[in-house]
RNA sequence: CGGGGCGUAGCGCAGCCUGGUUAGCGCACCAGACUGGGGGUCUGGUGGUCGUGGGUUCAAAUCCCGCCGCCCCGACCA
């Protein structure tokens, strides 16, 4: 095979320039399917040789995933810093005062990874950082002047979560940018985090991925203003919705649809009937020969909170879903564990399992009764009489019942929007993105104050805003990739183009180096498959690892003066002159949001 | 943490139930020849503590017990 010149040592130039030729390149391609992956990223980072797996969660980032790690990074670099924020970097290794300080070192439990030094001291691995950053800032910050502040860095993070999975998608480590606001006041913190809010569109649209903003839980950490950057993807682990017709979407966690109207509360009696061991909404839908959407669910919840142990009665449609986030805040949020109880525990609080309805029952200290806001329209319902072998009809939500009323269902597909009634369509989602306001909760607990111009001393409030690079990564993939591999967005691809001479012809060779040296001259990021391999094998790996653009130089197109540029995405290629070529390239890399490197041509 | 599955060459797998030559196949890898636009063909090769520790047995990849690791579903989460 024709090589470039004796001298087996790429030159000093080479070793500074982007573009690669194939041959001394690390890019392990596997044909087959690992046996551990199963999803599309996973399967397709590890066959590409973008990453491979040290431990459970744990991956190592071989040349091209750090390449499209670092093109990730460097886009959402210049948008924090182009909104204003300032990067540091903070240590992984944390001793444990400051989670001690806001009770974290408790709260974080298990997730937390723990670990101990010659001394005795007990440390941890960050798995985020408002509580360092907040002593970073409280240790400096006097007065009203120095704010507002917007801090960021890039950085692993470390969650021993309870079951990594997917790859990249949910890992014990990860590369995460995030970010902390520090404000003066309520409105000024609204406005960092309007500019962060803007700040992630521009990066998200960078990045060439499609996504939804939608409203979100926000969790333990408390606050109320909070929006998800959701990347589409139908493996993704998020259930989402969003108007067809306007622009709320939520994540169905959060996610309301519009209350049904409420007619006059209706006058029938309740009447009692005879269901014998009719105990599922099914069977007893079948048996009374009625809808399921006429029936009452009855679902019991063990509540713990604070240790203590207490129980929640929830009442859905019977064709409804109870929505555990939604019965969570509707218990008072923060700090609250649910989970199904048991028949016997339902047995041991009075209920007959099967047979559960809220006429009646009033709400105690021992058991909280909810019911869901669609069932409060003033008809009639089908529900169980709280009687073995009987369920009762006429049941009137507000007439017959004591339970609060709260929006605790699942929004489905074909709801009414909760803003403007039109049809609400369902997604799945992976988070790449979340923005929060978080006020004054850590400020308040470690005292990260200044004084305002009364001389007043108040805390700062404090706003936090994360990305999930190495998540960013999978999620890319798992969006955008076809039967044959990935199909990277131009802007975030480790290579813009990759050149491939089709034949072991010497001329053509010669031809094919050429046309990769002068795109490496003009900028272009560009792979050079100068092995000895078939035309197919090196189509194949072109597939898999998803460069974007394919010039191949062939004896059809040469002896018409021609190279055929095949773009990854698109099925037919286009026949570009071979004296157009440079430019058609350029062009295409930037109308796709590629940038070109600072051109080394004179 | 509950349920299920897996661990044999770099990768994918067979062998295990019913113990018994030198542990086998495909891919990859090395050498050579042919071939040269979708993972090509032929010839000859290299490569194994059968996850690990113990036990049963004349004999263990195979049977028994412990441990470790990985994956999937669920509970939990960026």
């Amino acid at each position: 095979m024709p090589k470039e010149g004796a001298n087996p040592w790429p030159s000093l130039y080479m070793l500074c320039t982007l573009a690669m030729r194939y041959s001394s390149a690390f890019i392990p391609t596997l044909k087959e399917i690992p046996r551990d992956a199963t999803t599309p990223s996973h399967i397709l980072l590890l066959r590409g040789g973008f990453i491979r797996m040290v431990g459970a969660g744990i991956y190592e980032m071989l040349p091209l995933g750090h390449r499209v790690l670092r093109k990730i990074t460097e886009i959402v670099r210049e948008e924090m810093d182009r909104a204003g924020a300032q990067e540091v970097l903070m240590p992984a290794l944390l001793p444990r005062q400051y989670f001690e300080e806001t009770g974290r070192w408790d709260l974080y439990g298990e997730v937390l990874f723990r670990l101990r030094d010659r001394k005795g001291g007990d440390y941890h691995l960050g798995p985020t950082h408002e509580e360092i950053i907040t002593d970073m800032v409280r240790r400096e910050v006097r007065s009203y002047r120095q704010l507002p502040l917007n801090l960021y860095q890039i950085q692993m993070k470390y969650r021993d979560e309870p079951r990594p999975r997917a790859g990249l998608l949910r890992c014990r480590e990860f590369l995460m940018k995030d970010a902390y606001s520090f404000d003066v006041d309520e409105k000024s913190a609204l406005a960092s985090y309007e500019n962060m809010r803007e700040a992630y569109h521009r990066i998200f649209r960078r990045l060439g991925l499609a996504y939804r903003v939608v409203e979100a839980d926000s969790g333990a950490i408390g606050g109320e203003t909070s929006a998800e950057f959701q990347v589409l993807a139908q493996t993704g682990e998020d259930a989402i919705v969003a108007c067809t017709a306007c622009q709320y979407a939520a994540n169905v966690e959060v996610a309301s649809s519009q209350a049904p109207s409420r007619g006059p509360l209706s006058e029938l009696p309740i009447e009692r009937l005879y269901t014998p061991g009719q105990t599922t909404i099914e069977a007893v839908s079948r048996f009374l020969g009625v809808p399921a959407h006429q029936t009452i669910k009855a679902l019991l919840f063990r509540v713990i909170r604070e240790k203590r142990v207490s129980y929640a009665l929830v009442f859905v449609r019977g064709d409804d879903e109870a929505q555990e986030t939604k019965v969570i805040n509707a218990l008072g949020g923060a700090g609250i564990e649910i989970a199904m109880a048991t028949p016997e525990e339902a047995q041991k609080l009075g209920l007959v399992p099967g047979y559960i309805g809220p006429q009646g029952l009033r709400p105690s200290s021992e058991l909280d009764v909810l019911i869901d806001r669609s069932l409060d329209t003033g008809q009639g319902w089908i529900c169980g009489a709280n009687e073995e072998n009987h369920h009762v009809r006429n049941v009137v939500i507000g007439r017959d019942t004591h339970g609060r009323i709260a929006e605790l269902r699942v929004v489905r597909s074909g709801d009414p929007c909760p803003r403007c009634g039109g049809r609400l369509e369902s997604y799945r989602g992976i988070e790449g993105g979340h923005i929060f306001v978080l006020g004054t909760h850590y400020s308040a607990k470690m005292r990260c104050t200044f004084l305002d111009r009364d001389g007043q001393e108040k805390p700062v409030i404090m706003g936090c805003y994360g990305i999930g690079i190495s998540r960013l990564v999978a999620a890319a993939v798992e969006q955008s990739h076809d039967e044959d591999g990935i199909i990277w967005p131009m802007s975030i691809a480790p290579y813009h183009a990759i050149v491939i001479p089709a034949g072991n012809d010497e001329a053509l060779f010669q031809e094919a180096q050429a046309i990769y040296r002068s795109l490496d001259e003009q900028g272009v990021e560009v792979l050079f498959d100068d092995r000895d391999e078939r035309p197919g094998v090196k189509f194949k790996d072109a597939d898999l690892i998803g460069i974007p653009l394919r010039i191949v130089v062939g004896k059809k197109g040469l002896s018409e003066g021609k190279a055929e540029v095949k773009a990854r995405r698109e099925k037919e290629p286009h026949w570009v002159a071979l004296a157009e070529l440079l430019g058609w390239v350029r062009t295409r890399i930037e109308k796709e949001g590629g940038r070109l490197r600072e051109s080394k041509a004179r």
